[in-house]
DNA sequence: TTAATTATGTGACATAGATCACGTCGGGAG
DNA sequence: CTCCCGACGTGATCTATGTCACATAATTAA
């Protein structure tokens, strides 16, 4: 499927926007190509974009004092993605996205975002269910790092995305569940 | 300050309505008084309200199989709170509100919600830019339980939220930060 | 192809935090 | 006033997971 197509099948989860006005919503966005291992956002960066992703695998982390990763979030085909901290408080990154694989988005501006949001009155209601949607899922994140130990959270992991097992490596999936590449592996070997 | 200039300030931080707008906006609001322990959505209910709280605080919780509570929020004074998972995906609750203090809020059903989203524009806006915060807030809350530890977790809610000391009894404090009663105890005193 | 990274497995040990057990204190119900 | 229960403190263990060290396999670069 071309990008249009993806994109445009995305939204109409959500909403019913007309071909004029869909034309003139993806009239704003800009396809971008990336490496495998190139790198999208680095900390310290004034971001300004968002990301749709077409094809490929992206990550968002963090790192911290110790150069320890934690990946706040895988982003597929489909996934929107940036540093929202940023984004939304127009602060500089503390975030970093790159590729785990090659990968294409498409790459919309906030301030088009806005724009657009202020516009089509369908436009700011398929942003805000998409926001609900990330908001309930961080929320479930949080509930199950307080509750579940990490074997629990790698099982719930592979079973909502079977598909990172063969796409990530192992320690970027540890870095996800917030433990060691060597407890990963114990865990996995059954000890 | 009443409850109808309460709303009216929270919302004006982020849209702008007119007198008449507003009057329509919070007629759909229904008041309602609790006293302290008293449960608003116990899991299995139906959940078809989010609430914007006045006066006290509230606790949205989950009881997890060995009868261990987590603290999802905390609601103070112009924070809004219901189990959002329920209130959008249209399940039953999975997680329980109730009242730490006596307390006073608005409700809105989720379906006034919409309308209201649907006629008026800019209400849309608001709702958006409120997830958008939560969101962030739920991000962030998830780094610092993958990179902080117990300590530096409490302090860092300390310091966001100063009043929550005296507030709320330490146990509650303990199944926010995710660990127990006894660990936090030994960390405020220093051993 | 070969060399150099990078990813992964595994043992030994260290440690934050859980759990259990018990004691004290203070405030609300009767 | 007294009694009781919920909040809180603290010692003694236990355990999941981290850290360090080293070995090997698998990719990537050259």
């Amino acid at each position: 499927m071309n990008s249009r197509d993806l994109l445009k099948q995305h939204i109409s989860k959500t909403i019913t926007l007309t071909d004029e006005q869909f034309d003139y919503f993806y009239s704003h966005f800009t396809p971008l190509s990336f490496k495998k291992g190139q790198t999208i956002i680095s900390e310290g960066d004034e971001v300004d974009c968002e990301y749709f992703v077409l094809s490929g695998c992206l990550k968002a982390f963090f790192i911290n004092d110790d150069v320890k990763m934690y990946i706040l979030q895988f982003a597929m085909p489909t996934w929107w993605t940036s540093d929202y901290n940023a984004l939304y408080s127009h602060t500089r990154a503390t975030i970093n996205v790159d590729c785990i694989t090659d990968a294409e988005v498409l790459c919309l501006k906030s301030a088009d975002r806005e724009k657009l949001c202020a516009e089509i009155h369908q436009v700011e209601h398929f942003f805000r269910w998409r926001t609900n949607r990330g908001y309930v899922a961080s929320q479930k994140r949080l509930l199950s790092f307080m509750n579940n130990d990490a074997k629990k959270r790698y099982e719930e992991l592979l079973t909502l995305y079977p598909e990172l097992y063969n796409l990530v490596p192992k320690h970027l999936i540890a870095a996800y569940l917030g433990i060691s590449r060597e407890t990963l592996s114990r865990l996995y070997n059954a000890r």
